[in-house]
DNA sequence: CTCGGTTAAAATGAATGCAAACCTGCGGTT
DNA sequence: AACCGCAGGTTTGCATTCATTTTAACCGAG
């Protein structure tokens, strides 16, 4: 029955995938490859159910060749889970999976922010202050959707504000694994909404004072902080779940 | 003349690849792989320099499906360049790169510290101990290669007691560029490694006493010291060179 | 009816084939 | 002499094909 489930998601693709219009001959490869990867990580296709190749094919509309390249990176960022043998599945995170990627993010936030410390302009500040002040008009209004998409934009820009592609491209290979689990939308809605505010009140501080170290403590508590809410809110779902 | 050169290399290789022996038909990519990865990181092709596809088939035994496979994913490691329809080279790192690589690392090891703190037992604190002190000998005694196996040794271990394996993989991609650049080992030969020991003391006090925040700074800076010795000495080679 | 073994269909992993893009060397033009 | 174009071989990108493995369907024995 799961193969119900995924062959009309796939076929539904089909038609979506089509829309976007032949591509070059040349840039298949890397068109393919984010196509396949927000197709992922968009969760049109189930964790752990199995995929043919064959249906990824017709849906993409090319041959084995350049798809199961493009399925041995996404194994390789770790979305994908290629079994020997037995095909390709959607990688199932476990709850210690998640937790390390959290960890992961922590530890390049609160990098990036020391870095960003650094070298940041004061108009890169300012522009990072009014992203805050924006994001506290939404929070006070109780607009989640619109506090979620500032939160999302004010990390980003503190990343890009460290200087540092290799940084910012990891930083976003890891966003894409959390992105997978609807998590990040449901989280804030609990109580810790608060205080996640009070912490973005502290970061923001500390950027002004460029106290990198200061910083850097506050994002990864920010982070942790952030996946124990996910994983208390977690638990809250399996509990009604089962 | 360059091809000349990578062409001897490659067909020295060819023996060496044989010697590994056949391998089961179903592990073919990973054991590819990563013997590709190994060869590049090992330096035996040129960076920059243009790599034929046929040569590294002939040089590893396997057709072209499978090699361009792992040519995709060693370029998504960043370790190789794909240029369309141009062929895949070893990746050229700037200066720029090399930093930011040393910048996530610093990142990724001070989050290691923070977790380390948190979870590590006496055990393992008394294991990074003796090597510390094994590597103080061997710095008493101006024994640089023992003393920089310990030295990695060290720090591997602690990103281990993360008990994150994400980080770790993340890590392990890291340190692979940087083994492309034959910098690590030369780097200490300079007047830092006194520096770099009295740093080492730190970490370890830090351990002792669980103090994440304190460890994450100490190993943060302990890093970014290492890039900016890398970069003198860099200077100096190139100084020389021309 | 269930279980185990057998066999046919389907899926995967790798090799081969083919068309398009690229490099190379040569001749003609300015 | 330097530059441009352009045929030839070479290399790449993708499709197709082949061999092996896995999966399922089936059938008979218990």
């Amino acid at each position: 029955m799961t193969d119900s489930v995924l062959n009309s998601e796939l076929s539904s693709q089909a038609t979506k995938a089509h829309a976007y219009g032949k591509v070059d001959r040349d840039n298949l490869h890397d068109d393919l490859l984010s196509r396949l990867r927000d197709f992922i990580v968009e969760g049109h296709l189930l964790p752990g159910g199995r995929i043919p190749e064959r249906h990824l094919c017709e849906a993409f509309h090319v041959s084995r060749t350049p798809l199961r390249e493009a399925l041995k990176v996404l194994a390789a960022e770790g979305l994908v889970e290629l079994l020997p043998n037995r095909g390709s599945r959607v990688r199932q995170f476990t709850d210690k999976d998640i937790k390390d990627c959290f960890e992961v993010l922590a530890g390049l936030e609160s990098a990036a922010g020391r870095l960003a410390c650094a070298r940041i302009t004061d108009d890169e500040v300012a522009e990072i202050e009014q992203l805050h002040y924006d994001m506290y008009g939404h929070y006070m209004r109780r607009e989640l959707p619109e506090y979620f998409r500032l939160n999302q934009a004010i990390h980003e820009k503190l990343v890009a504000a460290s200087g540092n592609d290799a940084l910012q491209a990891t930083y976003r290979t890891f966003t894409a694994r959390m992105r997978q689990l609807r998590y990040s939308a449901n989280v804030l809605a609990s109580d810790r909404w608060g205080q996640a505010m009070r912490e973005h009140e502290k970061m923001v501080d500390a950027l002004r004072r460029r106290s990198g170290e200061e910083l850097a403590t506050i994002l990864f508590e920010h982070l942790l902080n952030k996946w124990r809410a996910a994983a208390d809110s977690l638990e809250r779902e399996d509990a009604q779940g089962s």
